[in-house]
DNA sequence: GGGCGTTGCCAAAACGTTTTCTCAAACGTC
DNA sequence: GACGTTTGAGAAAACGTTTTGGCAACGCCC
């Protein structure tokens, strides 16, 4: 009676044998419902939970997937990834239970290997970087991968990738923003080096380069917080006449900075950005938002993934963003 | 060559025996150093991953630790709880990967038994409840658990528990308050029976009764923002003339509050809160804080963890408060 | 050269499940 | 009553490691 009950244990007490007690707690085999009820009733009487571990040994799978998160111990992260992350997982959490696995998030650095330790049946890779060390892992593992959002390079041909039209979006609502008047429109962004914010500002210079709009690109210096460089953005002579903001955070802070200036919105400033989080929060005018839907491309890629576990082919994953005009652009 | 190279595939390219192969590997049991390096060759060549699941099973440890997150639904959750846990896990998470373990972040409804599933050699429940479901999942299956917070009822006898001054260091700075010169000092809080709500509005009544201070609590109503909560309180009839905000986002909404009746601060109204984040944000004011200090006591939870399950005794878990006085209330 | 500790390696037994295969009994059907 | 078919249950083989206990071989000391 020192350590817990195992399953044989319920086996001996029962007086059956340990495939029928598995079975029945399972419903796998044929047991008669006579018998699952005896078991039921022994495991219960027992405390018997089972091992996830063994029953994971044996049967190949566990039954959880892993997110890894990375960007921890960057200033970054508290930006741009954490509002995304929070959404995402919170949405691939819903569809992982729904779908009877589990889901953990593995805060791990990309060399650590700790990524490698814990027992997982696959992974959702959010934003992987061109030589992803951690997707490599995963892969040199032999556990399935989905990706979200960043296509890959060649090398891991077929990992499946959950698409976006963030930029088609951004086209959308820059164009739409210089359609209706604005003559200056400038981006709000940060000197990270990642696929997100690159990919944002790329499109944004497209953009510029194929309308005429003038390029004003301000981006945060290090250890420099988001109010002082939207603060610099909307001082500076050639004040823009619309911004964009590169997530929420620096959205605030672009109101936060009109208001100091005492600059009306949307009379003297059209104010845009990315925005994962929910959206009634207390601003003073209603923003026109951009949204990747962080909720539903988590759903979209735990689902693919349970899927692929499952045996089952994926087609391709796409999850349109979604583009809302409100008061401070004017409409 | 279909599936990934085992332990037994190294043990027969090299012609050593498994234990050999394990023992070189792991470090653990007698290998000469010319053997060892054979056997790291071989291993590096044939790309093998020793399978977490299994290693798991004979060896009766996993290496993970996990930290349940239940509140995700709630609004409370990204007001209150979020911060906290971000600062939180971001301790437990460096302590846990300097001492050979992984972190991981387990979103689990207290009924899905979600819990139950996820292999796991140990857990760290923050700020459980009375009853708490998922510290009883965990005894009950088995693994060893340390609390973070609240005091536990005695039905669960030995679990170790990081104690917090938290209600001593608010009596201290409401006591600053006081005795230099506030007359009405404030509470703005929230209606959740979560334990640190509770516990701190006990001890904010507490102290007034104590101290001759009238009570002044303002509780956000369900489905209101922070910031409406704080500006009915500063515009009441009494205004008080110091508030403490329960966590950073109702601080904040004191002070988007503030701004807008035009209040000033220190010299209308005094403002303080508990704030687990980094505090170099772009605060008009500098403001005087009480943080618990997250991730130093996600560090000690880990790190008590991880010596339970090692064999070793752990002593009284403590980490104190810390208060920082600043230009917000005067000094 | 006998006793003894050390070194290097291995065979085999765990670890606690799931799953496959087999088997007996019960039940119909002609 | 012989012959499928279905039902209920069990023996045993995985699953891929770690760990225990043992066994030679070697060197050292007196």
């Amino acid at each position: 009676m020192s350590s817990r009950a195992g399953i044989r244990d319920v086996a001996t007490a029962t007086g059956l044998s340990i495939t029928t007690v598995s079975h029945a707690l399972s419903g796998k085999g044929r047991v008669s419902e006579k018998t699952r009820a005896i078991v039921l009733a022994a495991a219960q009487e027992l405390g018997y939970q089972p091992d996830p571990i063994a029953a994971g040994l044996a049967s190949g799978r566990v039954g959880v997937i892993g997110v890894p998160v990375v960007h921890l111990d960057s200033r970054h992260w508290g930006h741009t990834y954490r509002p995304y992350y929070a959404a995402f997982t919170g949405g691939a959490t819903m569809l992982a239970v729904e779908r009877e696995h589990a889901l953990v998030v593995v805060p791990a650095a990309p060399d650590s290997g700790m990524i490698r330790r814990v027992p997982l049946d696959g992974m959702i890779v959010v934003d992987p970087e061109p030589n992803d060390a951690i997707l490599a892992d995963c892969l040199r593992r032999g556990i399935p991968v989905v990706a979200d959002g960043a296509p890959l390079d060649p090398g891991h041909g077929d990992v499946p990738v959950v698409h976006s039209d963030a930029d088609d979006s951004l086209r959308t609502l820059l164009g739409r923003l210089r359609a209706t008047g604005s003559r200056r429109v400038a981006l709000l962004t940060g000197t990270e080096a990642d696929s997100y914010t690159l990919d944002t500002g790329a499109a944004y210079r497209e953009w510029c380069a194929a309308t005429g709009n003038p390029p004003v690109v301000e981006a945060l210096q290090p250890d420099e917080v988001p109010e002082v460089a939207a603060e610099r953005l909307l001082s500076g002579a050639d004040r823009p006449d619309a911004v964009h903001g590169l997530n929420e955070t620096y959205g605030e802070a672009l109101l936060a900075a009109a208001r100091r200036l005492g600059l009306s919105i949307p009379g003297d400033l059209r104010v845009t950005m990315m925005c994962e989080t929910s959206e009634d929060k207390h601003w003073e005018v209603p923003l026109t938002v951009i949204s990747l839907e962080a909720a539903a491309r988590g759903a979209v890629a735990a689902g693919a993934l349970i899927d692929i576990l499952a045996g089952k082919e994926v087609g391709r994953l796409h999850v349109p963003t979604r583009l809302v005009f409100r008061a401070s652009t004017g409409a």
